[in-house]
DNA sequence: CCGCGAACCTAACAAACGTTAGGTAGGTGC
DNA sequence: GCACCTACCTAACGTTTGTTAGGTTCGCGG
């Protein structure tokens, strides 16, 4: 049921999904949602949590596995490849909240909030240790630059196409790293 | 009243915008809106036809003005300028556009698409200009992290910051050429 | 002064929305 | 066999939505 809102939440934004459309997907009416749920925005804060937990346990398991890691941009390319995954691989949640977020009430956002400025403030420590050199007043600007890339892979990357999520992830990483010009170097698209 | 419902698309997207709302936001009554449009979906593709012709004008406005310009970084900066301009200092139908677009419904988006692959053409055109030594397989994905980059500030950036539309241009082209090492050597943030 | 069209209003329409109260089927524990 | 809980349904509620038909106001041309 979770994945059915998320997945309508993808396509038409918050207002146009209605309960009555996920009830159908899922093959119940759309009085019972509420023996789950007490309200639909309750329904949705759901659903953009796990977007964000998604998200954040991704970031979490790299971060581990990458620990003794030396090479600093093969651990900033790792956490690409995680946030990557989490919108395109782990179901539609992440995809869900990053997309239609910004289309929800104000009420609803106020409570995800706190849990965005978590994932933001783990990415802002990783960029400070991946990028000692950058100044720290432009470090949540070039934040923003790599989210602004990654995000809006979800309106035109195609999973089925020639280019794999690795291959998608390393040029977003020497893209970011190295400019346009180094998009030719990449080690591979497959 | 297309600068009305061009706001509320910003804020809201399209199923949360009520014609109500418009029409009271500029002082006349619902009913009255059909006397100018056939049709809800009708007003809108008016709205998001002139978030694209606002783009396009700017576009085409630098084309002209740096046709004998013998730096192409510079070139590139000013096409960044035009569109970050379009975005925030022509209204809020061009910001309504990148927001909304995705929220609209099928029929509705279709009807745009033609425009906004004219736009997605002139870039691509642009940044095989620029970029000559770029494989051309990579050019449309370069020109989206570009989009990606420049499309998200509407999210963050504030006119009113510290940071000039001018600093923001460049901030963003140098990143894009150079990446973000280049950060730090950008000319002006103000 | 008359006619006419543009701009707007009033009042309602059917449809769809989130939500709720009360009821039913099936399983579990005692 | 009885009580109970979970999961679901039915049927309606009040509200809001896009939309429409018919009427009013106002200014301009002849």
């Amino acid at each position: 049921m979770l994945d059915a809102a998320a997945e309508r939440l993808v396509a038409q934004g918050y207002t146009a999904t209605t309960l009555r459309e996920i009830a159908a997907d899922i093959g119940i009416k759309a009085g019972s949602i509420y023996h789950h749920f007490e309200s639909k925005e309750d329904l949705f804060i759901e659903v953009f949590s796990r977007g964000i937990e998604v998200m954040v346990d991704a970031f979490g398991e790299v971060d581990i596995a990458m620990n003794g890691c030396d090479s600093e941009s093969d651990r900033l390319e790792a956490h690409v490849r995680a946030h990557l995954g989490a919108l395109f691989e782990h179901g539609s949640f992440t995809a869900a909240h990053v997309t239609a977020f910004f289309t929800a009430p104000e009420e609803l956002r106020s409570a995800i909030v706190p849990l965005r400025d978590d994932y933001e403030h783990r990415w802002n420590a990783l960029l400070a240790d991946v990028l000692p050199e950058l100044d720290s007043a432009r470090l949540p600007i070039a934040r923003l630059f790599l989210f602004g890339a990654m995000n809006t892979t979800i309106e035109w990357f195609d999973l089925s196409g020639d280019l794999s999520l690795d291959g998608l992830a390393n040029l977003i990483t020497v893209q970011f790293l190295e400019g346009v010009h180094a998009l030719n170097l990449q080690r591979s698209t497959r």
